[in-house]
DNA sequence: CAGTGGTCTAGACCACTGG
DNA sequence: CAGTGGTCTAGACCACTGG
């Protein structure tokens, strides 16, 4: 493997930036410091900070500096991006409480998206640092399901554990307000705002594999999404 | 202002990608060419070419070329579609209802993302076959708003009047309980679930020139996202 | 003012592609 | 093989920041 000398030394800066060597919102070194302690021209070094940048890890202005970012991550790679990702950049711990795991017949809406009569439904919380900040549910095939523990589902994304190749998803995002059962674990009041993801994920095949209902809480939760360009602009106006 | 080179080039560039002079998957000249024919370093060259690769238009393969992007990573932007647009697709008639129109000082908020002390703001429904979905208020710093009526903003979309170059937008989507400010005019009760979107749209430059806040009736609208390839799905798990 | 990041040039070597 | 994009250098001028 040949080496490349700007994510080298991107690597390097995101080690630091992370073990804290510079406080939040800090000032990093200078471009000329960077060139000279790494050995790199500055360019090389422009291009580590830029791309550490798109990662919204660090921050610059012109004529002040580098510095570590504070302001909410905003990737550009990405096209949609959750509370669980930027969770999971910022280095939180997050994990899966099992909440039920049971094989049970479809309801008419899960039949009509899954095309099967008998499911496995888990629904489970998304915790960060041991926090609840999501209530999720999940159906697919009972066939599909059938190999799959309790532990497992724990431990692993369903798409790990599928024994299919993953193609693709359609989310819907909607909003509503907290039943019970959301408000419960989720530790808001009932009839509070909430963000309701509905997701079909399908295998390569485009079949229908899994059915998965994500409840936010609105105070905790906002998706962000980048429309780089004019044209695509104009279809949401 | 200044130019900048890159930008302009990525500007023609992407004129030139959309209006089809290079066939879908089509190969685009060499970066060589590119210098010769626009008179620039190959690094500026590539510069233009990678921001259009971030916004997915284009892609590279080395020792191969540039190409037009048939499997755009950001196709799934293309694809975030809202009931407006779906509204709009099936020849509903929609139209622009003009609550309020004045020149302000700018909130904290507004002056923050705008930069500008004086704002033109503009509150307004949109209205679907006569009935209201959304209710919008924009916000845009009056020196860009000095020439724009009333009128003016009934009959058109403030991308189109604007006397600046549209580049692209970041918008944020979270659930709220109706407002009766909101209330009132979308015809929902009081505490009844809406979708809030908040976008801020830059000019080419990348400079704010629009901020705008989208409110919606849950029970009208969702948001509808693709995310074509098990790389964008590991993002949102 | 000195120092900073933002842009840009004109070279260079390399890995990779396709014929 | 010739041609391509990917990386890298050592400069340069500029706009902007803060003191």
């Amino acid at each position: 493997m040949r080496e490349v000398r700007y994510l080298e030394i991107a690597a390097d800066l995101r080690k630091r930036v992370e073990a804290g060597e510079f406080s939040a919102g800090g000032v990093l070194p200078s471009e000329a410091d960077f060139t000279r302690a790494y050995g790199a021209s500055r360019v090389t070094v422009r291009k580590a900070l830029e791309s550490l940048r798109d990662g919204g890890l660090i921050d610059s202005r012109q004529g002040f500096g580098w510095f570590v970012a504070v302001d909410r991550v905003r990737q550009s790679l990405a096209q949609l991006s959750t509370i669980e990702r930027d969770l999971a950049e910022r280095g939180v711990v997050t994990e899966r409480q099992i909440l039920d795991f049971a094989f049970v017949a479809a309801s008419a809406h899960v039949r009509g998206v899954l095309g099967v009569d008998q499911v496995l439904r888990v629904r489970r919380l998304n915790l960060a640092d041991g926090s609840p900040f999501a209530r999720v549910t999940v159906w697919c095939p009972a066939e599909l399901g059938a190999s799959l523990s309790r532990a497992d589902v724990a431990a692993r994304p369903f798409y790990d554990l599928l024994p299919v190749e993953i193609g693709g998803a359609t989310q819907t995002i909607g909003a509503a307000l907290a039943e019970s059962a959301d408000a419960n674990v989720l530790a808001v009041p009932v009839g509070s705002p909430v963000l309701r993801c509905e997701r079909v994920t399908r295998d390569v095949d485009d079949h229908p594999v899994l059915l998965s209902v994500h409840v936010f809480p609105a105070h905790l939760t906002e998706f962000v999404v980048d429309l780089p360009s004019p044209s695509s602009l104009s279809l949401v106006e």
